[in-house]
DNA sequence: ACAAAAGTGTTGAGCGTACACCCATGG
DNA sequence: CCATGGGTGTACGCTCAACACTTTTGT
């Protein structure tokens, strides 16, 4: 098919910096790129937008191409837009940037187009990695991005289940930002910042010590005062 | 001239949320529209991309092609992008949205493509007005930026000239966040705060009342502790 | 019994708000 | 001399970092 226009031409492609915890390591779902240009690198997921698809449904298109993610619970926010000449050598593209974060990292399905998927710790990616097109500027500004609104929203709470204690959720920040925090201070702000956690009247024990207390996300768009990464632990 | 493509066609513009403040007001720059869709409406000014024009210099130019601003000293700092489907008649277009914060307004030259163009208070706007396309959601996502950004980095200093007060920059958050803040206070969190201002060694009448000393920017990328517009003042 | 983890108490330092107060000018 | 705005001093309250301490489990 062959599209005209009198407007200069222009792709539109979507990327999705999809996060999660492995282990107690940051990890961005990558896919290894089967054919040219940069075969055999590593690069987010994405595509082109339909002729008549919103730019966050071909996100979400694109993340559940690779994972099989229910398209209902991923909220997606949308980063920036790449859009430099020269950013892919087929031609001008302009790519608008995600960003999702996904609880219990959902196992890449292998047969899409894409050669193979995987959940790659975004550490070894951004030291050791070259990343396909500009993909690694992509990377290190969702994660940037997560690092930052850890601080102000409830972001953490995407990161863990539906229920979850106060442990886990701390995990969470210590694995984002990459520093040990207080168990006892960080107890103390969470539960008393109003609308971060709701109680859910539930203990669960999970191996030695004292039972830990069920939480769910409290609903509050905004955290006031904030955690600062700088200050708090 | 007619382009052709074997990916779905988009054309790609660029939207400029350019701020300043005028009598006490904060103002947008904003051109009637001469033609349809849209006739007689305001927009933010903006237009297409070239084919080989990077996305910033896109922004600049038609900045430019408003305003005699200088192109070197205006920071454009991307807000987001948008690609409803349906958002232009005329048809598919993804708009990448940008901020630019302009000291002393320069008078907008009238002679160009749009029918006139002038400084707006963005409140009349956002409240009374009915823009063309989806400008209402821009110009509100940059002027809502703008007011986080007067928190925690020294963006207010872009409103005023090099040389400025700590009154005029007291002007700026009041105007900006449309709230009193107390002068003492004002005062010395601003020169506290490391980088945020430098002593220049002049000092300034305008009008009654002492002397006041000027400052310039003092190159801090981020203002820690912030100036909270929830709870400072 | 012991180690480990959950959660609470306590204390001292620092910051922010409110507001009184002094300084330096124009009229 | 007074009004106006620039700038500093002071006191109270609050939050936070540090860390001791109690609670409750697995082994």
């Amino acid at each position: 098919m062959v599209y005209t226009s009198e407007h200069p031409i222009f792709a539109v492609t979507v990327d999705v910096v999809a996060l999660t915890i492995r282990e107690d390591a940051l990890c961005a779902l990558m896919v290894r790129r089967g054919g040219e240009p940069f075969a055999g690198l590593w690069a987010l997921p994405g595509g082109f937008v339909e002729p008549d698809e919103d730019l966050r449904a071909a996100a979400l298109r694109e993340l559940h191409e690779e994972t099989a993610i229910s398209a209902a619970d991923v909220r997606l926010e949308q980063l920036a837009s790449y859009g430099e000449p020269d950013r892919d050598p087929r031609g001008r593209t302009v790519s608008v940037a995600w960003l999702a974060v996904l609880p219990h990292a959902p196992e890449p399905r292998g047969g899409s187009d894409a050669a193979s998927a995987d959940w790659r710790p975004v550490d070894e990616l951004l030291e050791a990695e070259h990343l396909a097109f500009d993909h690694r500027e992509i990377l290190s500004a969702g994660v940037e991005r997560a690092r930052a609104r850890l601080e102000y929203t409830g972001l953490a709470t995407e990161f863990v289940d539906a229920h979850f204690t106060v442990a886990e959720l701390r995990r969470v920040y210590e694995v984002v930002w990459g520093r040990r925090l207080d168990p006892g201070n960080f107890h103390r702000k969470v539960t008393r910042t109003a609308g971060f956690v709701t109680r859910v009247g539930e203990f669960v024990n999970r191996g030695p010590g004292r039972p830990a207390e069920l939480f769910r996300f409290g609903g509050a768009q905004v955290l006031y005062p904030p955690l600062s990464r700088w200050t708090f632990g």
